[in-house]
DNA sequence: GCTCTAATGTGAACGCCGCATACATGGTAA
DNA sequence: TTACCATGTATGCGGCGTTCACATTAGAGC
């Protein structure tokens, strides 16, 4: 009675097609994500899926939430409470990584201005950046958390997407992950790297 | 016999195509960027630009060139040769509001892993990268230029996209002014926030 | 000046897409 | 049991990217 055999009503339709929209991105990139096709991979008319989604928008709004949960998660499980340099580090090359084995998916989480359509991707991303805000005020109570967690969102977040992009090495995981710590350390001892020594 | 009048042969069919193509991004976002909305514009048949442009992706390639060259312009019209800080804060300033400027070609610069199919793509990017490798060598000769450079360029990249995202405060030109130049600073002078009072 | 060719623009057609509208089905609550 | 309403279907519109056969004409070579 719920997503197996043949019965006319679907069951969870509306979770299926989810399931199509992610395996979809990640086969064809974010081009080969149609409403036409989730609905052929779920085996459903071409029109079912309005049922669930207003439009297309709506169906890619929801998979972007769910990829900011995830991010959530996968950021967690890099480090639960970092608070020195080199734990904020870890959790800089978790979010790079996490860009770089989810290409599509995270394009489409930063692809559009993300007006307030959805408000469950609104939640989505607000606790993301409440969850880098906190680590930041925990491991600098001196520090103006808000400017400081902006800062080095930006940094990771653009690290990240240059190197979507190709702009940088990203011959191997481990290359990433040193160029991403050496920028966060850079961050937080940048006065070194100007007088001292380039090496 | 160039563009004016009605001569069957348009006369430079290549360039009208990229001037309305580049019109149509900034009415309709990148959505509305088609070959044949970019026919009907240059008053021509639907099928006609692909006697200059491979493919949809081959126009936009060369949209997001003349980005790249146009933001060259832009940052060295910001400063020519910046070598403290408060300049090459300027040039970061330049930077996202040539991004907050221009959303959709802006995006469109940074859409797609830009695997070489544009040499004239990817020639422009790697004038970006230079510009700023040298402007890092040139201000601070002792650090590691890559390494250093890569960096600034994911913290204002960063800064940008966050921004385009609505992730940020973006209610005025001269908060993000500052926003931006906060961001540079800490990059230089980020142990003193760590220690030093909040504001 | 004339002709031939290759570059350039046209027209029709295919399959895909998003989306609207009218209709069918069937689980569920009265 | 029945009647309702959520859910899925069928059909159709216009737009899109792209291909292919065809028309036009600028300009090279004679």
């Amino acid at each position: 009675m719920s997503q197996a055999g043949g019965t006319y009503h679907h069951g969870d339709l509306r979770a299926a097609c989810l399931r199509a929209a992610r395996e979809l991105l990640e086969e064809d990139g974010s081009a080969g994500l149609s409403l036409r096709a989730v609905a052929r991979r779920a085996g459903v008319s071409p029109t079912a899926p309005y049922r669930h989604y207003a439009d297309r928008d709506a169906l890619v709004s929801a998979v972007a939430a769910q990829g900011y949960r995830e991010l959530a998660e996968h950021l967690a499980a890099a480090h639960p409470a970092p608070t020195t340099p080199d734990e904020l580090a870890a959790v800089a090359v978790a979010y790079v990584r996490f860009a770089l084995e989810r290409p599509a998916l995270f394009r489409v989480m930063f692809a559009e201005p993300c007006d307030p359509n959805s408000e469950e991707r609104v939640a989505a991303t607000t606790a993301i950046s409440e969850y880098l805000r906190g680590i930041v005020r925990g491991a600098f109570p001196g520090a103006d958390a808000e400017a400081l967690s902006t800062t080095v969102w930006a940094l990771v977040h653009g690290l990240a997407f240059l190197h979507l992009d190709g702009k940088l090495d990203t011959s191997g995981p481990d290359v990433v992950a040193d160029q991403v710590r050496a920028s966060v350390q850079a961050l937080f001892t940048a006065p070194a790297a100007l007088s001292g020594a380039g090496e």
